[in-house]
RNA sequence: GGGCGCUUAGCUCAGCGGGAGAGCGUUCCCUUCACACGGGAGAGGUCGUAGGUUCAAUCCCUACAGCGCCCACCA
């Protein structure tokens, strides 16, 4: 017995259970071992976030391709995991041991951190998981993965050292983007460039030997002067270049630096001199290399100023006043110094002005942080090398984008990449697998063993200081692991997650074991995700699955819109602006949210959810919740013996031919990824055909007498019923299981559950005849039901119904059709005449007049009107035809099925004139 | 400075060569025995502007305007 109402929240928890229960979503299962297998590795989230929108939408998209392929019969496997999200985990738990006064990370330690971080994550990293559950995501659980667990550091270890010893890791000194409240480099992916108002100051520099005379520089970095080395000027800047060769003396500082000729140095910008700071400015950099200039460093990690025991900094500086007044600024933050070195420069007449200016200041896209160039030792990753296989992987479309317009995209980065700055100096992540010696050699291996055995090869000496204690190191751990302590250190710093992230497609499948899922279910079929992450994690996996599993990670790369907040500012984990779709699942159900998202899913980059369109798939489960109830109460049940090729009614052959065509679109759609198109097509069977229609055609059939008409009709209502609940279980699959359980109460028993139902193949269902048939009585209730509005007939009237001149086979038609038009359009007896009965409405459908008398209470100006309204529209029809077919042009050229097109059209329209014509002349005559 | 996208009904958005659609909102009618989270009937758009291509343009091309995004080392 079916509820009155829908309550997901009564039984969301109770059908998920049930699918886990009966290992509906396990991938592998016997039965399909021949099956052709679908896989999906979903964008692991954060393992300490929860769900947000963005989530929601990725992960209902991915459970809708998952559950398709299911239902036709694919194994599939979509792998689940979580990523352990390194620079944002660990600032979540930094910022909650400050809420709760504890000691701080640098406090407590490395490895009581990191005891502390795994903590948390065994604290909450369950959360998200149990929320995509609640959404309804079907994936196999029984294979989760973290990228901190043991296989996937494996994984990570093997592929840092293989990058390594190929030459595609390397150790460099360079400038990185530093982010000093982090204090970590961090990509360039991570680097956001913000819109900044500042200024321009110029200042003069006076030049060597020449107390009057100056060189003018331009900077909107005042402080980073301290650490210049020269000054550079364009070799064709004729106001300029006889200064080329001599010397400036650096203002506050004293030390003197070259004035050299280089072509960075644009003429037309700022003063058309510009200072050269190589360790505090990527170009700057770049001009000291061309140079040969000395780096001059002057911050710290925190990018305050660090000049005390700076030999660079401190080398070749004459004694003056003004340099123990800069060197006082030590330890002073960036804008302090900023500061104080422009009032100094001020003071001392070397300001020549200050410009207000608009530029790009470069910020860290976690901390928010302003960034610093900063010259330190990092790990990277040669990206331009792998990225040339995943280049051509996509130009050979072997991996296709979904829409297209993306792949422009990834190759405008991929032939610009840069190398991948992989080192990160946090403490929550893959620790670098390198060790140094004292002499600071690099020893990487996958294991402190490895590394160790590598070190005792080459410290021949040590070697022979524990052969003298009479030990064996290679044969005794303990003395191993004493001596690795001893003498070599290992790296501090961990891997960016991205590059664990990277590895997701295989290092999930068992990587670097050969194991029988990585060699089912490799390359996987689809990656779902945002345009986001198409640099971060997109192009990475393409290069890593390409170098080490020699074949693409995907085919399909589906990328879908990023869910933004009401500002418009992108939701993320780290921001804490999150819209919380559990709220909605909690109001509407899980089924109304993943519909809502999946009607969204062709829209453009941002996606703004409005709550009402939520409540209105509310209301679509409700509806077809209802029609659920109706069917039962009016006896139908699932008959297997009911066969819709068969059926000799013709709305029973009309319902198969429309549920055969729907099941078409749907398919076709998802196919495409076109999941608001798949949702329109479903959405529209139930509630325009199915309900609107069907149901209210099929009524004066059961309730009329027994017989074979009801019973068939009883069939095909549950089998058109089964037949929604299978096209619509992607996108809504509680209802639809739910309902699918229930119904089985009413008649044959289900051999399985909704989730392992086969997905609808309908063949040799379309039926011409039955849409034409029911197509004219849908016209005909339509038309009358219209005409009944614009008059103002009361519902209670009853009219006759009269067919006026019409052809036998209408005669007939309305003969078999009588009691559906009664019922539907409220009218009462039908009959045939020659002519409409005089003072009647008369209406015109598909080309003949159906009339209803109203025995002298017509009004006769409004049915004049009317009728003349509708002439109108079958004159403008009729001109815009002719216009097109009295065009030679149009119908030389046009395609001959548009030309026939036209003429039918006109034929039509001409029909229709005629009969309105007929109408009035007849209203005329009432008259 | 490059690149991409958007501009369609009051709102949120589909459609993208043969005279426009959905949801919500709105107007009128209906408490008809599945459903008021409902039923029926409407109103509402010169598809940003100007050119061009075409027999035909909301849809293709060009320019312009407005909005948004991505990438980029110009002081």
């Amino acid at each position: 017995m079916i509820e009155n109402r829908y309550q997901p929240s009564a039984v969301e928890g109770r059908i998920y259970k049930a699918w886990e229960d009966a290992g509906a979503f396990r991938a592998g299962r016997p039965e399909r071992a021949k099956a052709e297998p679908y896989c999906i590795v979903i964008p692991p989230p954060n393992v300490t976030g929860s769900l947000h929108m963005g989530h929601a939408l990725n992960n209902t998209l991915q459970d809708i391709l998952c559950r398709f392929e299911r239902m036709r019969g694919r194994d599939v496997l979509w792998q689940p995991g979580t990523d352990h999200a390194g620079i944002a985990t660990q600032a979540v738990v930094e910022r909650q041991l400050a809420e709760r006064k504890l000691p701080s990370s640098r406090e407590m330690g490395r490895e009581a951190f990191i005891k502390r971080v795994w903590e948390w994550k065994a604290e909450s990293g369950g959360t998200i998981i149990s929320q995509l559950k609640r959404l309804g995501a079907s994936c196999d659980w029984s294979r989760e993965r973290f990228t901190m667990d043991e296989g996937l550091s494996r994984a990570v270890m093997k592929v840092f050292v293989t990058l390594y010893r190929e030459g595609l890791i390397y150790r460099d000194k360079r400038l990185v983007n530093w982010d000093p409240k982090l204090k970590t480099a961090i990509s360039d992916l991570e680097v956001q460039q913000v819109e900044t108002k500042g200024h321009l100051w110029y200042i003069k520099y006076p030049i060597e030997h020449h107390a009057n005379e100056f060189i003018v520089v331009a900077t909107t970095r005042p402080e980073t002067m301290l650490g210049d080395v020269a000054v550079a000027v364009h070799p064709d800047n004729e106001r300029l270049k006889h200064l080329i060769g001599r010397h400036a003396i650096l203002p506050l500082v004293g030390r003197r630096i070259p004035i050299i000729a280089d072509d960075y140095a644009d003429p037309e910008k700022g003063s058309g001199a510009v200072k050269i700071t190589p360790a505090h400015d990527f170009n700057d950099f770049e001009v000291g290399r061309r140079h040969d200039l000395p780096l001059i460093n002057i911050f710290d990690a925190d990018a305050h100023l660090d000049l005390k025991d700076n030999a660079a900094f401190l080398k070749a500086v004459p004694a003056s006043a003004e340099f123990d007044a800069t060197m006082a600024l030590h330890g002073l933050d960036r804008i302090a110094a900023r500061k104080n070195i422009v009032e100094r420069l001020e003071a001392l007449g070397l300001l020549e002005k200050i410009e207000a200016t608009s530029h790009v200041v470069p910020h860290g896209d976690r901390s928010g942080a302003v960034l610093e160039p900063f010259l330190t030792d990092q790990w990277y990753v040669d990206a331009k090398t792998l990225a040339q296989d995943a280049i051509a992987a996509v130009r050979e479309r072997k991996t296709v984008f979904v829409p297209a317009q993306w792949e422009a995209t990834f190759f405008n980065w991929m032939e610009n990449i840069q190398p991948w700055c992989v080192s990160r100096q946090i403490w929550w992540g893959h620790q670098i697998p390198a060790w140094y010696g004292p002499d600071g050699k690099i020893f990487v291996a996958e294991t402190e063993d490895d590394a160790v055995a590598d070190a005792l090869a080459h410290y021949t000496d040590i070697e022979e200081i524990t052969v003298e204690e009479g030990h064996d190191i290679a044969a005794d751990p303990d003395r191993r692991g004493r001596f690795a302590r001893d003498y070599i250190r290992r790296d501090e710093d961990v891997l960016d997650t991205w590059f664990s992230s990277a590895l997701w497609p295989f290092s999930t499948l068992g990587w670097p074991d050969e194991t029988p899922e990585l060699k089912r279910y490799y390359p996987t079929s689809a990656l779902v995700t945002g345009f986001d992450i198409i640099f971060f994690w997109v192009a990475r996996m393409m290069m890593m699955g390409l170098h080490f599993m020699k074949e693409i990670p995907f085919r399909d790369v589906y990328i879908h819109a990023l869910v933004r907040d009401a500002t418009g500012a992108k939701m993320s984990k780290s921001k804490g602006n999150v819209i919380d779709p559990l709220e909605l699942v909690d109001k509407y159900g899980a089924d109304a949210l993943r519909f809502t998202l999946a009607a969204m899913a062709a829209q453009g980059r941002d996606i703004k959810l409005s709550e009402q369109r939520v409540e209105g798939y509310r209301n679509f489960a409700t509806k077809l919740w209802n029609a659920a109830r109706f069917a039962e109460i009016n006896g139908c049940g699932r008959d297997p013996e009911f066969d819709p090729r068969r059926a000799n009614e013709t709305l029973n052959r009309w319902i198969a031919h429309e549920a055969a065509k729907t099941g078409r679109e749907v398919t076709a759609a998802i196919e495409a990824y076109k999941f608001n198109d798949a949702a329109a097509a479903i959405y529209r069977f139930v509630w325009n055909v199915y309900c609107d229609w069907y149901l209210e055609l099929i009524k004066p059939v059961l309730t009329g007498v027994d017989g074979a008409a009801k019973s068939e009709t009883r069939a095909a209502a549950a089998w058109a019923l089964d037949e929604i609940l299978k096209l619509l279980h992607p996108f809504m699959p509680f209802v639809t299981e739910e309902l699918w359980r229930v119904t089985a109460e009413n008649g044959a028993k289900r051999g399985h559950m909704l989730v392992l139902e086969s997905w609808p193949v309908h063949d040799r269902l379309d039926n011409a005849e039955a849409e034409t048939e029911i197509g004219w009585v849908i016209d005909l209730i339509g038309a009358i039901r219209s005409v009944r509005a614009e008059m103002n007939i009361p519902p209670a009237t009853m009219l006759p119904l009269v067919l006026a001149g019409v052809t036998p086979p209408t005669a007939e038609r309305a003969k078999r059709w009588s009691d559906f038009v009664q019922r539907l359009a409220r009218v009462g007896e039908i009959s045939v005449a020659d002519t409409a009965p005089q003072g009647s409405l008369q209406l015109v459908v598909r080309g003949e007049v159906a009339a209803l008398p109203l025995k002298g209470v017509i009004d006769l100006a409004a049915e004049r009107a009317r009728l003349a309204k509708e002439m109108a529209k079958a004159e403008a029809d009729i001109a815009r035809v002719d216009a097109k077919l009295g065009n030679a042009n149009f119908v030389a050229r046009a395609p001959e099925d548009v030309v026939e097109e036209e003429k039918e059209k006109r034929a039509e329209a001409q029909g229709r004139k005629a009969k309105i014509a007929e109408a009035l002349e007849r209203l005329k005559g009432a008259a």
